[in-house]
DNA sequence: CCTGGCACTCACGCCCTTCGACTGCCAATA
DNA sequence: TATTGGCAGTCGAAGGGCGTGAGTGCCAGG
């Protein structure tokens, strides 16, 4: 493997020939098959030639001696990044998408668990989507309320997010303090962030008497947790199922960490998580790429999707890394500038 | 298979050796390995002719003519209906439960989102819980917040559940009403049930100007959509991940169909909603018994979880038809009783 | 630099055999 | 009558040998 960029045109074409074959078919792809299909005014023994090149090269691999090629990560990172920019969806696809949008949705985490249905859909992988963090939210409202030996601290986020926790109830607090409270808090933080709302909550705390100020502190702390941790983001999952069909074509162990990670946000974060300071429209992570510890043989194909000229979110795809790149790569893009259209719409 | 209640007692046996060979090792179970393991002081030629009586009768199977016996759905069926009702706990499982319901937990659904990890590790299957159904819980609080373009109207249960919908604000609608809503609303509904609120909601919005009555229907249409349909009730599962692992003794089908069930509330509710009428403690439904229509071959162990003496909600475990069903049953039971107790302390 | 040609490799499918884990049945037995 | 040892029979699984064909690598000639 060395000096990846420069690679001859014919090289390129039949790297892309081998990868969308490979794709297509499943089976490692011979050079007689490059032949026909590529159609490069060229015998298989040049082609033979090309490949143990590329093979060299590091883009290629073979499983035995007398077998066909198959692509390598590098291929189809490759691959991937010389993607000709035109349309790769199909007529029922686009369909899809647009009847999806027709909707009138106004709740955005509704339209997020839509979207990755719909991902779900039109790939036949698993669909992703972080909603925004309720951290860059701004406040419309906060709530107490009084639950008998318990208290509700509720906070609602100008995008129609709702984050509620529920607290031990700070003794020598009587019901009267708590109602006093309500009325007082309601409006209080309207048009603050998290932060400064927490801040605030603070000062009030201090220049209130005791009976109040505990429920005060509460409050603050309350909105510190909500700023951090697994309460500020979380990521939506839809179409898992999909990717139970796929599990014959992984290892076993492959199969086993991909749908833990389904379960564990943290996890599918880290997945998700540079791709919103990416330049690109669309990012790809193939296969080691991820900065996962053990074996992971998946792709995540994501994008973020804007409110104006914001990223707020993100969404994406997760499936085998031979997958129709061509295709996903488009659904996610589409999919994306919609939602942005949406969300802009919306006023997130 | 007839007569299916009347066996001997060595039959009996017999069955419940084969069960526990099966589940143990996966392997179809010969006389010989019964002989030994049973121990009942009895040649292999009539544990052969027993077992040959016990197909008969459509408690085992045989995939092909030199093989052991399986198992029928029968089989289990029977096996658990006559389960001694003895410890089937070990050590670090119960040292798990006591564990996980030694914290102070206040939120109901948080506590059952830790509960089905819980059931999941104890079992290394699937764990589910249904929550209270919104319907049955007495009201709160009801909020109503102005987005701009939109409304959004709150209900908070007594048990610290928080539903929400935003809805297209109804036009001729100023700020000003919605102001005078939030604080005319705020207390309104308190100890009543959803089904009382949107009836008082209606009457109100006959009693209210113009400008405030499209906004009280408004609220009456949500509340009644609370009461309905998939916000009323939902279906927490964790660990799924664990069944992946299971997946190579499936059918490919099966596999596929479980994952799908598992991603969709209503069919998980099919499987789970009989259980709470369910006068046992412990409900297990194996395999076909399933009103499910397509092929299905895992088992459902439910139990209702209850505040007082009302069930309240349901707990469960999906795995496959040959599971430890001493363990798994004594691992739902033990949980849902701690479960019981902690949903009486919270007053759900 | 390309090509046709050729030797070589190796998975796969096929057939055959062996092995052994079972069953089913029967005649002998308690 | 229930149980038993014994024995023949069945059939999958595992293994060996073989032919086939897809595919490679390499080379000598254009």
């Amino acid at each position: 493997m060395s000096d990846p960029l420069e690679l001859g045109s014919r090289k390129v074409a039949i790297l892309r020939a081998v990868v969308e074959e490979f794709v297509r078919t499943g089976e490692p792809v011979g050079s007689e098959t490059i032949v026909e299909r590529a159609g490069l005014g060229v015998s298989s023994a040049t082609i033979r030639n090309e490949m143990a090149a590329l093979e060299e090269l590091g883009y290629l691999t073979h499983p035995h001696t007398s077998a066909g090629r198959i692509p390598t990560d590098h291929a189809y990172r490759r691959y991937v990044d010389t993607l000709p920019s035109g349309r790769g969806l199909r007529d029922p696809q686009r369909r899809a998408i647009t009847g999806f949008f027709a909707e009138t949705m106004l709740d955005l985490e509704e339209v997020l668990k839509g979207t990755t249905q719909l991902l779900s859909r039109l790939t036949m992988y698993a669909g992703l989507a972080v909603p925004p963090s309720f951290s860059e939210e701004t406040l419309l409202r906060v709530e107490v309320v009084d639950m008998g030996p318990a208290v509700m601290v509720l906070a609602v986020g100008q995008h129609g997010r709702v984050e509620k926790a529920i607290v031990d109830r700070p003794k020598d607090l009587d019901g009267q303090a708590i109602e006093t409270l309500e009325r007082r808090v309601g409006d209080e933080f309207r048009g603050e962030s998290l932060a400064e709302a927490q801040a605030r909550a603070l000062k009030l705390a201090g220049a209130s008497p005791q009976a109040e100020r505990e429920l005060l502190l509460v409050i603050a702390d309350t909105l510190r947790e909500m700023q951090t941790g697994s309460r500020n983001v979380h990521v939506l999952v839809g179409g898992a199922a999909n990717l139970a069909d796929e599990a014959a074509h992984w290892r076993r162990a492959t199969v086993q960490r991909l749908f833990e990670a389904l379960e564990h946000e943290s996890e599918m974060l880290r997945l998700l998580r540079d791709v919103s300071v990416t330049p690109e429209e669309v990012s790809v992570t193939i296969g080691a790429e991820h900065p996962t510890t053990e074996e992971w043989e998946a792709t995540v194909v994501a994008a973020p999707f804007r409110s104006g000229e914001n990223p707020v979110g993100t969404i994406g795809v997760v499936g085998p890394t031979a997958m129709d790149y061509v295709n996903v790569v488009a659904s996610v893009r589409a999919v994306a500038r919609r939602l942005s259209e949406l969300a802009t719409e919306l006023g997130v």
